[in-house]
DNA sequence: CAGGCTTTTGTTTTT
DNA sequence: CAAAAGCCTG
């Protein structure tokens, strides 16, 4: 009993005017500025259907990018809703990242790549940063992180090695630009990209590459990128590589919203877009489908502090809603318990399912009281970008053999894990076996194989290396001889013990138990994603699983799969693209939402953006909390008040816990905790 | 060489 | 006040 798919044209007899012109518009560069809540996932998600349905474009021929995992599995699930297995074979809908992992996968060895090359993270990136200053600076240690983060913007901005070399005026861009060096040195030394790498090498391959650059252009036949107000240097040219000279592409972006320029990412970039496609047709989405009336005014009224590259004005015809309620508690704690008491006393009295709220903060140490909080309640609830799946040890571990398996030139996973457990092979040892690799060009894997070494090492310590060696080696060559990977895998895991280890690292054998649930769970996934990518006849290794793998977020995914009612935890970097029922923004404080650190930078405007996109998550309340004190490094802090509170409209708050609250609000406050006192009680 | 102990360091935001 | 890094002993 399926039920007729909606048409298309009923699909389009669903959209405003405007939004409409957004989906019509397939013959030439478009630019749609669309403010929060305005609608533009179905815009995107429409005009995708509507360009395979009514315009015959082959799915394939369409690439649509966004930002996050969870964006674009979201809108990848809508479209696949819309059309048939048919239609909707070979579209591409993902992140930039695994868009550039893509070509790379396929011109690798254009970039200097071998086989199995392996995808190195950020701590992967900063140990390399320090093994090249400890090796080659003589070890000024502290400015390990600062020339990681310096590395990175020069490769979001397309700047190479030797440019920055060239212009490097001061003593710690010097130092700076002598590691990037090195740093790609090593990278290419040890088969490995970076993240910025996987936007980089494509464009810097699809600028020299003529031939490569036709074909993928010719394959491309339109283009959409989702918070284009999010692209750095780097993305906007792999944009404009890719839309070549057909220049058929739908832009959506919202400068309000732009609140990554800390990673590179460059707002004007919607400016300069009018500057190189003169033609480009420009559409604004102005009603607000999400919020009340108060809400969006408090947003309006907020941004209007800050200066605008295009003007927009954002209307809704919702209810005017609730006032906007303003928590000032005596500190976090008080803080974090007003919170959960406020949702468990709506869950009951008003029978407000848990997933409808969500709580927002500016860092991830915020949510660790909440999470106190909430335990005590008795409230479920899901944390988002908290330790990520890949951080746990357990997996951390894992991964670092199964890379080292794929990339035998992969040195920093070798360090790793070596000896992890323990195999008697200590920093000695491995300087050794460093010094010998370097002599003689080769990893270090392959050098402690090498017979030279009996002379410096001694029994113990030489044998089990040789033994990792040897056992390393039987291993891939199963791999390369066709061998499944997962059941290699689980080979490798039973040879060393992996899960006695587990166990024996863990206090409780119950924590334990779930350390090795995790494991599988892993497995579970390359498993998984190597039957995906066998069905969409790529062809399929472990390296790519892996890879793919590390792009993906794990745990938002491993827990996605439960149908959950839960109260949502997340910073407002995470809220972007989100909405809720009902929203509570937490430490609304100077030096807090304005960070500290942005008021020192003079940087108010993208902290007013990060609030502005907070405010805009809400459909139908709002919950504003500060503290007056606050614990910080063991002194208890005098809090003030953020000044974004005073860029609100006055008389849409209400303020509670001032002093100067009516009665009302007094009682309120005494049924909360009464009720979330009986919830208590009853559990 | 490993594990336990003391000292020191430190808090944005993330693909 | 916490986690991480470094120090020292078995």
């Amino acid at each position: 009993m399926s039920e007729p798919l909606p048409s298309i044209a009923q699909r389009l007899r669903n959209l405003n005017e405007r939004q409409l012109d957004a989906v019509k518009k397939i013959d030439g560069p478009l630019l749609v500025l669309a403010g929060a809540g305005s609608g533009k996932t179905s815009v995107i998600t429409t005009k995708i259907a509507y360009l395979i349905q009514t315009c015959g474009f082959k799915a394939n021929s369409i690439i649509a990018v966004t930002f996050t995992n969870k964006a674009a599995r979201e809108m990848k699930e809508r479209v696949v809703g819309m059309l048939s297995k048919q239609e909707s074979r070979g579209l591409s809908i993902s992140t930039f990242h695994n868009l550039g992992l893509r070509i790379l996968r396929k011109e690798f060895r254009r970039a200097g790549l071998k086989e199995g090359f392996t995808l190195f993270d950020a701590q992967d990136s900063l140990s390399l940063v320090k093994e090249i200053l400890d090796k080659e600076f003589n070890g000024q240690m502290d400015a390990a992180a600062y020339c990681q983060n310096t590395i990175s913007n020069w490769k979001n901005d397309l700047t190479t090695p030797q440019e920055a070399m060239t212009n490097a005026d001061t003593e710690e861009f010097l130092l700076a630009a002598q590691v990037y060096v090195q740093y790609q040195r090593y990278l290419r030394a040890y088969n490995a990209v970076d993240f910025d790498d996987l936007i980089l090498l494509p464009v810097s391959l699809l600028m020299a590459d003529e031939e490569l650059r036709d074909r993928w252009q010719k394959k491309v036949r339109y283009l959409l990128v989702d918070e284009c107000q999010d692209t750095n240097a780097s993305q906007y040219e792999l944009i404009r590589l890719l839309a070549g000279f057909r220049r058929c592409f739908t832009l959506v972006g919202d400068d309000d919203q732009s609140i990554y320029a800390w990673r590179g990412a460059r707002p004007e970039n919607l400016e300069r877009l009018s500057v190189d496609y003169p033609n480009l047709k420009l559409v604004k989405l102005e009603q607000n489908y999400r919020s009340t009336k108060i809400i969006l005014k408090a947003a309006n009224t907020l941004i209007a502090n800050n200066p605008h590259i295009y003007d927009k004005a954002l209307w809704s015809d919702h209810e005017e809603g609730e006032p906007i309620r303003i928590m000032v508690t005596r500190n976090e704690d008080a803080e974090s318990e007003r919170v959960a008491a406020e949702i468990q006393s709506r869950h009951l009295r008003h029978e407000i399912p848990y997933r409808d709220f969500a709580i927002l903060y500016r860092g991830n140490h915020q949510a660790r009281l909440l999470e106190i909080k909430l335990q005590a309640y008795r409230i479920p609830y899901k944390m988002n970008g908290g330790t990520s799946f890949f951080s746990r040890a357990e997996i951390k571990v894992l991964m670092g053999y199964l890379r080292l398996l794929v990339n035998p030139s992969d040195d920093n996973a070798f360090l790793r894990i070596v000896n992890v457990p323990r195999r008697e092979i200590g920093p000695a040892t491995l300087e050794k076996v460093g010094n010998l690799a370097s002599e003689r060009g080769v990893s270090r894997l392959e050098a402690a194989g090498y017979k030279a070494l009996e002379e410096s090492i001694t029994g113990r310590s030489l044998k089990s290396l040789q033994d990792f060696e040897r056992w390393m080696l039987t291993l891939r060559q199963r791999l390369e001889s066709g061998a499944s990977p997962v059941p290699v895998i689980e080979q490798m895991i039973h040879d060393m013990d992996y899960y006695g280890w587990i166990q024996e690292q863990t206090s409780s054998n119950k924590a334990g138990d779930r350390r090795i649930e995790n494991v599988r769970f892993l497995l579970d996934s390359i498993q998984r994603m190597m039957e995906s990518a066998w069905e969409e006849d790529e062809n399929a290794g472990l390296d790519q699983a892996i890879s793919k793998l590390l792009l993906i977020d794990m745990l938002e995914r491993q827990e996605e799969e439960e149908d959950e009612d839960k109260v949502q935890l997340l910073t407002l970097h995470a809220s972007k693209g989100l909405e809720y029922p009902h929203v509570f923004l937490i430490g609304c404080e100077e030096e807090l939402l304005p960070h500290r650190n942005s008021i020192e930078n003079d940087d108010i405007e993208e902290e007013r953006r990060l609030a502005y996109v907070g405010i805009t998550r809400a459909k139908k309340t709002l919950c504003i909390t500060l503290a007056a004190k606050r614990r910080q490094y063991g002194e208890e802090i005098d809090c003030m008040p953020s000044r974004f509170l005073d860029e609100l409209p006055e008389e849409d708050l209400v303020w509670e816990g001032r002093g100067d609250e009516g009665e009302s609000a007094k009682k309120e406050r005494g049924q909360a905790s009464l009720s979330a006192l009986k919830a208590m009680l009853n559990s």
